[in-house]
DNA sequence: GCTTCCATGTAATAGGTTACATGATTTG
DNA sequence: CAAATCATGTAACCTATTACATGGAAGC
C-alpha cells in the first residue's frame, strides 16, 4: 500500500503549498496567481479542489473544518507525514523536460502567411507583455522568499530578459523579410471573414 | 457557415506544415520531432491521425492515396484552398500567453526537501540536457529556414542561453545555502522504496 | 448598482498520451 | 537476433479547462 505515486501536476502542486504553510483550496489557487510564480504553475478551481479531495482519500493530507456563516465552510488542508514523505518522493523523481506550449512562436514559425504588419504588432504586443512580466519579477521582495524560491525567480527573470534582449534585437530583422517577401502577397492582406 | 475554427493544436500543426509541402501523418510527425524545434511542436501519432481525419472531413485537406505493397496505403495529405485560409485565420487569432510546465522548477522551488547533492545532480543534469539542446540549435543549417523559422531557431537558441549562463552562475548559491540549512536535516537523505 | 472578494464544489467537454493491433524491411 | 524504420489507425485513460450553481459582504 506503499503511498500512491505522486506524478508532477495538480495534486503535487497542492502538497508543495501545503508543505509551505497549511491553507484552503482558495488560497492554494490564490498563492499560485499572486506574484511572478503564477506562469509557472497554473492550474484553476477545476483541477485543485478535485486534487485536495483525492489527496485527503489517499491520506496525504488532513482537513480541519473551519464552519463559517452565510459562507460555505473553510476547509483548511495540511501535509500529513504520509503526504510529505509522497511529496518527497515525487521531487524526487528525475524531471522530464520542459513543455513549453507558445502559440506566439507557433505563429511566426508558420508566420510566412502574415503581413509584416500582422507580425509587427504581434512582436509589439509581446514585448509589452513580457516587460511586464519582468517588472513583476524584479519587483518581488526577495526577503520573503525561501531559497528555491529565490532561485527559480532568478531562473524566470534571466529567461525573459533574453527573450526580450532578443526581440528588440531582431525583430527588424524579421519585419524587414516580410516585407520583401510580402510585396509580391502570401495572401490577401487580411481581410475576409465572409463565409459560405 | 464559415470554416471550421482552428485552435493552435495539433491540426493547426497538421496545417502548418502541410502548408510547407504535402505529406503523411508519419512525416509531419518525423519533421516535429527532428531539428531543434521538436521540443517546441510535440505531438504524437494519437493526435495527428484523428487531427488529419477531421481536417479532411471538414475539406481543410485533401488526400491522395499512394497504394503501397506489404505496407499500409500512403496517404498523403495536401492543404486546400479553405484550408489555407482556415490557417491564416488561425495564426491571425491573437496568442494566448506561453505555457510552461518546467518539472525542474516546479522541483527546486519546493526543493526545501532535496539534499544537497540531489539538487547538485539535479542541475548537473540540467545543464548537460541543455547544453546538448544549443549544440542541436547552433548545428541546425541556417540556409534551409525560411524567415519565421530563423527567427524561432534564434529565439530558442537565446532562451537556452541564457538558462545555461544562469545555472553556471548560481548553483553553487543555490546549493551552498541546501547544505547549510541542510546540515540539520531536512528529511531523510532519500532512502525509501520498500513497501508493497 | 456593478464588480470583486470570499468559498465551495460538480459536470460537461475537449484534448493529449499511452497502449494496443498489424507487419514487412532494413540496419546493427 | 534484436531493434529501428516505415505506415496506419483505434481505444482507453487521464487531465485540464470551462461553465455552471450558490450567495453574502465590501468597495467603488
Amino acid at each position: 500500500m506503499g503511498r500512491g505515486r505522486v506524478p508532477l501536476d495538480a495534486k503535487a502542486l497542492c502538497l508543495g503549498v501545503l508543505n509551505q504553510r497549511s491553507a484552503t483550496g482558495y488560497e492554494i489557487k490564490k498563492h499560485c496567481e499572486e506574484g511572478p510564480f503564477g506562469q509557472f504553475f497554473v492550474a484553476g478551481f477545476g483541477s485543485i479542489y478535485p486534487a485536495l479531495g483525492a489527496l485527503e482519500r489517499a491520506g496525504l493530507v488532513s482537513v480541519e473544518l473551519q464552519p463559517q456563516e452565510r459562507r460555505p465552510d473553510r476547509k483548511v488542508y495540511s501535509l500529513t507525514p504520509r503526504g510529505r514523505l509522497a511529496l518527497i518522493d515525487a521531487l524526487g523523481e528525475l524531471p522530464g523536460g520542459d513543455r513549453i506550449r507558445s502559440e506566439f512562436l507557433f505563429i511566426l514559425y508558420f508566420g510566412d502567411l502574415l503581413s509584416a504588419r500582422q507580425i509587427d504588432a504581434l512582436i509589439e504586443a509581446r514585448l509589452a507583455a513580457l516587460i511586464a512580466r519582468y517588472e513583476e519579477f524584479r519587483g518581488c521582495d526577495e526577503q520573503m522568499l525561501a531559497p528555491g524560491e529565490k532561485f527559480v525567480k532568478g531562473y524566470g527573470e534571466a529567461v525573459i530578459k533574453a527573450q526580450i534582449d532578443y526581440l528588440e534585437a531582431n525583430r527588424h530583422v524579421l519585419i524587414g523579410e516580410a516585407l520583401r517577401a510580402g510585396d509580391s502577397g502570401p495572401a490577401a492582406p487580411t481581410s475576409h471573414r465572409a463565409s459560405s
